[in-house]
DNA sequence: TATCTCTTTGAACGCCCATTCAACCAAATT
DNA sequence: AATTTGGTTGAATGGGCGTTCAAAGAGATA
């Protein structure tokens, strides 16, 4: 059970480290400019340990893509069950966790908007977002469901489901264009209104 | 007047064909992907002529993202002349145009968001993008306002025009992640779904 | 302790690409 | 027609960076 124990656990750190120290350089370089050696300097190791643990650059980028992305998911999955069954509590959580210290910072925006610029190009990056928005979208239009019933009110869940998600995608795109009049306040607010204003009768108290 | 014409002409077209080679090439494969050869050999020019037309790399990206900003401004703003005074037509004509077969191409979108990607290591990008948004924030909040006066509600002006900004932004990001799901004609809805719910009395018979 | 396996090092290699520039050509000016 | 000015060409240059790999180091195994 113990069995080379030292070793695997040293390169799940150096793993780590990699990928945490290759965060960091993309968030401030972008990814073309953030060099191998970067990298591995950024994580107290050399040159050519990349290679040994990813193969490639590519590959080394996928799996950050994947870490960041997985981050998301946990902290998104936990705060939703924290918060009971009710559906406006669920929401709510959603909302409070997209735009979290953690999750909404500048480091975190740059880092997804660079992948996301690659889209396009990288077959790989987008099964990796798609994966992501489609858990998402689910989660999402379930509880908006609930909520229409609730409401009893005729709108699209699709829409609405949708929209909202787009909505919290544009307030974190303005976290990065924009940093000096962002404030993730405001941004929950416009989210809230938006609620609101699908949700009249349950939304009526909120902020 | 009529003084060295042929020359100024010449490289005025020379310098539009660069730009379109430029933006073909970057919606294909991105910024970092995109070589000088790339660029000049789709204008059908040599390797040496970015240089000698822009100086560097960088410069010739730098007026690329500024012809598609004023590209976009100039239709932005004469479709609103178009729309006359009414404030409900004026805010459904930028809708229109934010979501044209023109403005929301699955290749002008890609080149904004490479572009957008590096806002946060470039100022010349961030200026370029911030003057665009700020143009579109003013027009979009005074027209705004006067739907809001209109309608004899209490909402607030900037959360609102900071949302509906936020919300084009996040649906134009769909058409990147999610070509084959995204249509136009549904973000279209969107919108004017965002536009009821803030704005009923007026907005009751759209769509 | 000796051997084997896995990890790390960092110098060396080779490719790619932005930039330079001398030579050339065409338009404008005289 | 001769000269000047401005635009274009494409080969050559040089630097940067991803990748490779032989050698060394550290942990596991016997």
């Amino acid at each position: 059970m113990k069995r080379s124990n030292l070793r695997s656990e040293n390169k799940k750190n150096s793993n780590l480290k990699l990928i945490s120290s290759a965060i960091k350089n993309i968030s401030q370089k972008g990814i073309k400019e953030t060099t191998m050696h970067d990298v591995s300097h950024g994580a107290g190791l050399s040159q050519g340990i990349v290679n040994f643990h990813f193969k490639s650059k590519e590959l080394l980028l996928i799996e950050t893509l994947k870490f960041i992305s997985n981050e998301y998911l946990e902290t998104f999955q936990r705060n939703i069950i924290k918060s009971g069954s009710d559906p406006r509590k669920k929401i709510i959580s959603i909302i409070n966790n997209d735009f979290s210290k953690k999750i909404c910072s500048q480091d975190k925006m740059a880092v997804w908007f660079t992948f996301f610029s690659e889209v396009k190009f990288k077959p790989a990056y987008q099964q990796i977002c798609k994966e992501r928005d489609l858990y998402y979208q689910n989660i999402t239009q379930n509880i908006l469901r609930e909520l229409i019933i609730k409401e009893n009110n005729n709108i699209s869940e699709k829409n609405i489901s949708r929209g909202l998600q787009a909505l919290v995608m544009g307030l974190w795109l303005d976290q990065l264009e924009d940093p000096d009049t962002f404030s993730r306040k405001q941004a929950k607010e416009i989210c809230f209104d938006y609620l609101k204003k699908n949700f009249p009768k349950q939304f009526k108290n909120i902020l």
